[in-house]
RNA sequence: GCCGACGUAGCUCAGCUGGUAGAGCACUUCACUCGUAAUGAAGGGGUCCCCGGUUCGAGUCCGGGCGUCGGCUCCA
């Protein structure tokens, strides 16, 4: 057999020749490290035989490689279904894959058994008796028949369910098991040789999850756990978990007096004092960007006549997640989005296709009935505040209209560092309008995202139910992505509403709007921020901008001074004049992250000057207060970033 | 919404098998007036999430509810 390796080198070897073999044939020490081979593409135990003779791609894995960490992962589950099957006789295992920075295995434990994660040492202390064991992990290949007669015996319902549908689906006439020691478990496999290749591993939480991801089914006990080539690997691991949650925008919110939240409005922020200095300056940064595009701001209400959301569609499709409320024996509902709000604006003239395209931006206020397993500090909440705005243009602007909406998107993340991805969602199942309607939407959406050269995600069926959208989406600190901001495309809500303009030939037409929040919501936005900055904003953003430091008692009028010149340009400066010791209110200032501290005694107030401190930097040197003050401006107005 | 865990002072947390609560920080007062990340001393502060039950007695045990956390499902 003939094969090259990644260096393009051409390696010959016997037909009967395993992976093993080809680790051996290029040099003793890749045989020792090998964890598992890559055949075009494939990765594969190192004791199943080769096949090819054309000169495949083959590759060694070692632990260098992320692939043989997903090995071993792998492993790990096996381990970790084989340990559980020990200690919990009658238990039925599902699925055990390796995932982004570990594994899992979904279990139903018997009737009347529980485990919690006080339970978890247990499991894994058998589970290193059998890594220790190095157990070998065997691939057999046997008939569907087989395995299913193996399975049923045992009681596995899930592993028939799994083989049931492999043969409905795919037509399989046999199926591969992995044995480890006493375990014979369903899988495609690969597998290190041995269950020693397990250097380093623990198990996490405990958590439920639906068998095959499907609500309506059994809840399945999933165990997570991690796995390394080395202990130093997994205590990094470790380490790196526990500086993320120290970013948690919830735990910072708290620290910096940011925003709190009440179990008297559970998912509903109340913004404090330096939150909403955050908040207000993403406000301005967003009304003059929106001004300078052609949008023109307004205001609407967020309680409507339930006969609105009839008329929309919502209330056929979002009732569930919406607020209702009876005002004088009349339904009426809180508005889950704005765009029927706009859509009265549109309506209440009429247009002329001169007009076009109109774009209405609002900070609109919506409120959703978000389950409530699945609030989220500020990245997960019922009152939303949109960034909002809706084009309404007709088809012939709709391409320039979508570019120009992604563009100040993408604009808008620049000015942060942000780096979104970008994702189309098509038509989802539970939908409105004609499928010419959301096969022309779908095409100008794709259409744009191709000619601007966008890389993007196919996100089949997860559209509005009203149109497609294109979504940017961010990472939380603890690796959860999040969607931001969203263009969405509609032909739907004009249609319902009989949206209409004046076109050049003096007929009636019917416009396209464009639902778009870039941000996406101020919520959800500035907890990203917070996590992005670890809670250190930029000048701009910051809460308190500067905060100025008498030394003793007599400086205090001097630091009111140098407070009143700098709050005279309109910055966010505060004075800590209490009668601790300087270091003590320097450490609070540090603590605080307060950008600028503006140290002031006998000397600088001789001078006009301060000594200034930057925030995580030390100390910065003398400045007099006109150049201090120059410089704050600039960067304020420059939104200069950290 | 579902599975599991958790809910004690403003915050972070301790409180063994039931005997009416404790630390550090924060806060208040006093003294210190200080040069780049914690001066010292004294003091105040708690419906132990809520409702019900068991018990002579519940922060502790049981049931229900609410909230939070980790997942799952969902996410316009």
């Amino acid at each position: 057999m003939r094969f090259t390796l990644p260096d393009g080198t051409p390696l010959q070897l016997p037909d009967d020749a395993t992976g093993a073999d080809a680790a051996a044939a290029i040099g003793p020490g890749l045989a020792r490290a090998a964890v598992a081979v890559k055949l075009d593409g494939e990765v594969r135990d190192l004791a199943r035989p080769l096949d090819g003779d054309d000169g495949e791609p083959l590759a060694v894995l070692t632990r260098r490689d992320p692939e043989a960490l997903e090995v071993i992962r792998h492993d790990a589950a096996h381990v970790l279904a084989t340990a559980v099957m020990e200690l919990y006789p009658g238990v039925k295992i599902s699925i055990g894959p390796p995932i982004e920075g570990g594994f899992y295995y979904d279990f139903e434990f018997p009737e009347g058994v529980s485990v919690s994660e006080a339970d978890l040492e247990r499991i894994e202390a058998r589970m290193r008796e059998h890594i220790a064991a190095g157990e070998p992990f065997v691939r057999t290949e046997v008939t569907v028949d087989e395995a299913l007669e193996r399975f049923r015996s045992e009681g596995q319902d899930y592993k028939v369910e799994l083989i049931e549908d492999l043969v409905r689906d795919q037509g399989v006439e046999t199926v591969s098991l992995y044995a480890n020691g006493p375990f014979i478990d369903l899988c495609a496999g690969p597998h290190a040789p041995t269950t020693r290749g397990i250097k380093a591993f623990g198990l996490d939480s405990l958590a439920g999850a639906y068998w095959r991801g499907d609500s309506s089914r059994t809840m399945l006990t999933r165990i997570y756990g991690t796995a390394f080539f080395s202990k130093d690997e997994l205590a990094e691991h470790y380490r790196r978990l526990e500086e993320a949650r120290a970013r948690d925008h919830r735990k910072l919110g708290r620290e910096l007096g940011l925003f709190l939240f009440s179990e008297l409005s559970p998912g509903s922020p109340f913004w404090l004092p330096a939150g909403t200095a955050v908040w207000n300056e993403l406000t301005t940064l967003w009304r003059e960007e929106n001004g300078r595009r052609g949008y023109r701001e307004v205001r609407t209400p967020i309680l409507y006549d339930v006969e609105l959301w009839k008329q929309s569609g919502h209330w056929h499709v979002y009732r569930d997640h919406m607020y209702f409320t009876d005002v004088e024996e009349r339904a009426m509902g809180l508005k889950p989005m704005n765009c029927p709000a706009h859509v009265q604006i549109y309506k209440s003239e009429r247009r002329s296709y001169r007009d076009l395209p109109i774009r209405y931006s609002e900070q609109g206020l919506v409120h959703r009935h978000e389950p409530s397993g699945t609030l989220h500090g500020l990245l997960r909440v019922r009152s939303i505040t949109q960034d909002d705005a809706h084009v309404f243009c007709s088809e012939e602007q709709l391409e320039e209209e979508i570019v120009r909406c992604l563009d100040f998107g993408l604009d808008i993340y620049d000015l942060f560092g942000f780096a979104p991805r970008l994702e189309l969602s098509t038509r989802p199942e539970k939908r409105v309008g004609s499928e010419e309607a959301w096969d022309r939407a779908e095409a100008v959406l794709k259409r744009t995202l191709v000619n601007r050269g966008l890389e993007y995600e196919l996100n089949e069926g997860d559209g509005a139910f009203y149109g497609p959208k294109i979504d940017l989406h961010m990472t939380d600190s603890i690796g959860r992505s999040w969607q931001l901001g969203t263009v969405q495309l509609d032909y739907y809500m004009p249609e319902r509403f009989g949206l209409e303009f004046t076109g050049a030939d003096n007929a009636e037409h019917r416009p396209v709007m464009i639902h778009r929040a870039l941000m996406g919501s101020f919520e959800r936005f500035i907890g990203i921020l917070i996590e992005h900055y670890a809670g250190e904003f930029p000048v701009w953003l910051a809460p308190v901008q500067a905060i100025v430091l008498p030394i003793a008692d007599r400086h205090a009028a001097y630091a009111s001074e140098v407070a009143e010149r700098l709050r005279a340009d309109g910055a966010r400066v505060e004075v800590d004049a209490r009668s601790e010791s300087i270091g003590r209110r320097i450490r609070e200032a540090e603590l605080r992250k307060v950008p600028y501290m503006l140290i002031v005694g006998d000397r600088e107030a001789e001078a006009g000057a301060v000594a200034l401190r930057e925030h995580g930097r030390g100390d910065a040197g003398t400045l007099g207060l006109d150049e201090l003050a120059e410089r704050l401006a600039r960067e304020r107005r420059e939104r200069t970033p950290r």
